[in-house]
RNA sequence: CGGGGCGUGGCGCAGUCUGGUAGCGCGCCUGCCUUGGGAGCAGGAGGCCGGAGGUUCGAAUCCUCUCGCCCCGACCA
């Protein structure tokens, strides 16, 4: 590809509309342009990103042995009140009728679709498992698209179903996609974690998240140092805190603490550390009111709250609720005589002797003990991990740090087959639901997130099995006859070797094609200047550790056609 | 949907408070010059000031309505 011919309008200065890095990069590097709120269009070296992406997730799909196919993006309503999703979806569904007045909507996912297919089609044991999956761009009604790729309303990504005659079968090919999915990201050269993942409301399932790991990730996530722990902040958990010498029970004392409602307030008043005070919070759930018990310094994790009680929505009460409810202001809550329901955290139920409120404005009672003083409904892991807690398989020191979740598995069960009737016979001609998975890439997004982790003041670090183009010649003096030679032979010679090259042949000053290599990010960067036409000799940098060397155009071939090689073997199947 | 902000040549912005008919930087075109980190000089093209209505002798500027976009919250690949 010849950068004269090329469609590539770089910017100079970041574009107001975009906030986060990958936006302002994708921009700038002349990679795509918006078309309205949360909808792009890729251009050629963007889309040369994408089909990267693409190429290396077909590959390792096939190899795991799923089948690729095309799902329509027009779907009809009725395939969707069969689910029951038409009703629950909400607005993020684009909804429309056609010339007929049929009631269609664009998809946001294919689950229904899928599974039609496979009913109508698909009828015996004998031809399961069954793993299908498309590259297809989806439309999500966003209530806000933003950060350009990274949350579009329209995007590209890759959904996979499968379809299994028993559990075994099921959590087999789960496997079988968590593998691939370990192989497609890191064949992508991101840094990342598997993390283990909430699965919401459909239960008995298990699920996990594949995050880039990123300081500008929207998720927050834990992974332990030592082992290969990691979850999402809905899912963790910690290793059990017992207090070494369990204290006596002290009598029940009420003290008055004249204004104090914070726990730092209450605590710096009683001089007491804040792992010595419980914290009591009236949350609704369903608008169900429960009070929550957590020890001062930890937080309320609503999803793992939510899960315990079965509710759609879990939110805190309002000022006023909290009154009526507990006869108190917000800030003097305590589970003492508290007349609702009582969920108290696992680490309150080990403590001892601890602080509260008293249900009563400026009091709290100390000493108080589980147990003894009040007894709760539900006794569960209801808390966010921090960074003080151990692992809690191997002990080790958590730390948080954030991610950008580009692929997410999911164990379904039967809920689809069930409620679209999709079933097989099995060898006793017997009908049973599939049982499905289902396998989600973001594509486009997976785009946004290496950028976001490979990125300097320069601009993109493309990591080379995602990079739009392997090598970029510079020929910095193209009226140079001598120099532009060199530059055409040496872009001839690597596109024969089948090496992806750019070859900026613009009419250009120097400082511009420096300026658009790095912003455009192509790892391998070969330049073809003066010491060229005085020595012979050809400079071969790398992008992302800015490395440079001079050699001949002989032994540059060959160091590049190395570099290359070994950059697209995946780890694992390296020597 | 709630809260905040912004719409002025392709991009980034000033001008709006205090009405007088649009300006700067970058980019683009032509020429000269320059060629290892976004040069310099000269000339030039390009703007329904998001849209509609109103006030006024006169509106980018004031008023009303409207559309679009960005940021913060609940959602997700």
């Amino acid at each position: 590809m010849r950068f004269s011919q090329l469609l590539l309008p770089t910017l100079k200065e970041d574009p107001a509309e975009a906030e986060v890095v990958s936006h302002k990069l994708l921009l700038r590097a002349g990679f795509i342009r918006k078309l309205t709120a949360g909808v792009y269009s890729y251009l050629p070296l963007g889309l040369a990103v994408v089909r990267k992406v693409e190429r290396i997730v077909r590959e390792e799909m096939n190899r795991a042995g799923a089948q690729e196919v095309l799902l329509p993006m027009v779907q009809p309503a009725d395939l969707w009140r069969e689910s029951g999703r038409w009703e629950k979806y909400g607005p993020e569904l684009l909804r429309f009728k056609d010339r007929h007045q049929r009631e269609s909507c664009l998809g946001p996912t294919h689950e229904e679709v899928i599974t039609d297919l496979v009913r109508m089609n698909v009828h015996s044991y004998r031809d399961l498992p069954l793993n299908l999956y498309q590259v297809q761009t989806k439309f999500r009604d966003e209530i806000r698209p933003r950060f350009g790729l990274m949350r579009g309303r329209e995007f590209i990504m890759k959904d996979g179903y499968s379809f299994d005659a028993d559990e075994a079968g099921a959590d087999a090919t789960y496997q079988k996609m968590y593998d691939a999915y370990q192989r497609i990201f890191s064949r992508c050269g991101l840094a990342f974690r598997a993390v283990e993942a909430d699965t919401g409301t459909i239960g008995g399932s298990f699920s996990h998240e594949f995050m880039v790991l990123a300081a500008t990730g929207e998720d927050q996530v834990v992974i332990c140092q030592h082992c290969d722990y990691a979850a999402n902040m809905e899912k963790a958990t910690a290793r059990e805190i017992r207090s070494e010498t369990r204290e006596q029970p002290l009598p029940l004392n009420r003290v008055p603490t004249p204004g104090r409602k914070t726990v730092t307030e209450v605590c710096d008043f009683l001089q007491i550390p804040s792992d010595r005070l419980v914290k009591t919070m009236i949350w609704l759930a369903d608008d169900r009111p429960v009070a929550v018990l957590v020890r001062g310094d930890h937080e309320v994790q609503p999803v793992k709250l939510q899960n315990l009680l079965g509710a759609l929505e879990v939110t805190l009460a309002d000022d006023d609720r909290i009154a009526e409810l507990s006869g108190a202001p917000a800030g003097f809550l305590g589970p003492v005589e508290l007349k609702i329901p009582l969920v108290m955290d696992t680490v309150v139920a080990n403590m001892s002797n601890f602080v509260t409120g008293a249900n009563q404005a400026d009091q709290h009672l100390v000493n108080v003990n589980p147990g003894r003083d009040f007894s709760a409904t539900h006794q569960a892991d209801i808390r966010m991990v921090t960074e003080e807690d151990q692992c809690p398989r191997c002990g080790g020191k958590l730390a948080l740090t954030r991610g950008i979740e580009v692929g997410h598995i999911f164990k379904l069960g039967t809920s689809y087959s069930r409620a679209l009737n999709a079933t097989f016979l099995d060898d006793q001609g017997q009908s049973h639901p599939f049982i499905m998975g289902c396998y989600g890439i973001g594509v486009s997004r997976t785009v946004a997130a290496a950028i976001e982790q490979n990125h300097d003041r320069d601009g993109i670090i493309f990591p080379l099995p995602i990079a739009p183009m392997q090598v970029i010649i510079l020929n910095l003096t193209p009226k140079d006859q001598e120099i532009s030679a060199e530059a055409e032979r040496l872009y001839r010679e690597l596109q024969t070797q089948g090496i992806e090259v750019l070859l900026d042949d613009r009419d250009e000053r120097p400082g511009s094609k420096f300026k658009d290599a790095d912003l455009i990010g192509i790892p391998i960067r070969l330049v073809v200047g003066k010491r060229f036409k005085n020595d012979g000799l050809l400079e071969i940098r790398t992008r992302a550790d800015g490395q440079t060397s001079e050699a001949t155009p002989a032994a540059a071939l060959a160091v590049i056609g190395e570099m290359i090689a070994k950059a697209l073997t995946p780890v694992d199947d390296r020597p």
